[in-house]
DNA sequence: GTTCGGCGTATGGAAGTCGTCAAGATTGCT
DNA sequence: AGCAATCTTGACGACTTCCATACGCCGAAC
């Protein structure tokens, strides 16, 4: 199946669905996992925001109608740190919900009572437009190589190093950013999850990890710059 | 308006609307300009894809009960060769032809009768999703250039110059009026909070220190003005 | 000619940030 | 259960950045 963005180990497209209706909880992880679909389930807002940071779904399946929160708030903590496909379940027909739900920054928006087919195309379409273009999979500089799509670094020796799973991450983030300045915020954010934007910490262990896996000189590093006060750059 | 993706030279987002029901063009033509979208019109589809080839439009609203063609061969037509967003309409609430429209590559789905406002919420949502960088604002001089998006200035001679964060927000704050005066207190507000808005003093040592950065003769500024008694203007 | 207010420049200490090392804590695997 | 790899946490020095103050320059007003 074209168009998936699987990002788990085991190569399935995860959802997060939150409703706390347990018989559409039901009904859609039957259909998504049928459908070789990752489901994962949360049955409030606050629950759904803890998942969707812990799991980084590829796509998010929410219901306005929960008992803990109001829906807008919960896009608005999602679109904080993440642009993961959401699409809104409402039980009500009222047409400003739908406007306020897709300018909080929904993607589409399903009245109840819904078409599982229906439902089911609208969250293909999401993902399919969320998979990022691959235009460059690979980002090489002097001294090595990154393979996003092999997960791989290769030294320009010709020796593969070995990541750790969040070394890696840490790598890919800013890899895919080449060029550009990343804030310490934002790397938090998408390596740790939205909980850790000011464990700043972790970032100088790790970007030293880093450096003296792949700099050449770690002290004096070429590649993974730091911006004081700002965050880091990959230079090519 | 955030959001948008203007494409064409008046800075309006350019829509395409595909019906052959007159009262439905004209409806959504009077609604998308009074919204300030410009508005480009087709009766069937093959005037569709000939003015989405001609135009380029930022997106496209395609009613599937079209005379000429079936409406999946409208999207397929056009994405063979573009990913621009189509919002489909159709009177038919038929969900097998919404799965089909949506496995298609259109990007949402609409039924009528439908709601105005919702018609262009999902407008707007999906005119959001495709504008990945909210383009490329780059501010260049002669003497040097600014790069919003990957934080970074470069002077003419190739160098890049290292800012702090403070420094930074002062530049980008200029650089995202460029060409028009801002004032101190703007200024102030902006970088060191509202608190601030009467502390000039803290412009001048910080103003002071970007034209040693960044002009060839910080004695004699020319693009870093100052304007007596009102502000500061970056000059191109 | 003097005074005054707005502006630009220089400098030093306080506060915060970053890099490094190393010791727990946790996880996953055998 | 035991082991190894990985992740967290803490402490410290080196460094950068920020803020505050002091001083010089210039034009305008008197």
């Amino acid at each position: 199946m074209p168009g998936k963005a699987p990002s788990n180990a085991n190569g399935k497209t995860k959802v997060l669905v939150v409703d706390d209706d347990p018989a559409i909880l039901r009904a859609l992880s039957i259909n998504l996992s049928a459908r070789e679909y990752h489901v994962l389930q949360a049955a409030d807002g606050a629950q759904g925001l803890a998942a969707a940071a812990r799991e980084r779904p590829d796509a998010i399946v929410l219901d306005l109608g929960l008992p803990d929160m109001d829906g807008s708030d919960v896009i608005r903590g999602l679109r904080g740190w993440t642009s993961t496909p959401i699409i809104v379940l409402s039980a009500r027909e009222q047409e400003a919900q739908k406007v306020a739900a897709l300018d909080c920054g929904a993607d589409d928006y399903v009245t109840k009572p819904f078409g599982m087919d229906e439902l089911l195309a609208r969250l293909r379409a999401a993902i399919r437009r969320a998979a990022p273009a691959p235009d460059e999979p690979v980002v090489e500089t002097d001294d090595f190589t990154v393979d996003l799509a092999a997960k791989r670094v290769t030294l320009a020796a010709g020796s593969d190093v070995r990541l750790t799973p969040t070394e890696w991450q840490l790598l890919e983030m800013l890899a895919r950013h080449a060029g550009r300045l990343v804030t310490g915020r934002q790397l938090l954010a998408e390596v740790w999850g939205p909980a850790y934007q000011t464990e700043t910490h972790y970032l100088r262990v790790y970007m030293a990890q880093l450096r003296r896996k792949l700099e050449p000189d770690p002290s004096r590093p070429r590649h993974l710059l730091t911006e004081p006060g700002l965050g880091y750059r990959f230079s090519i």
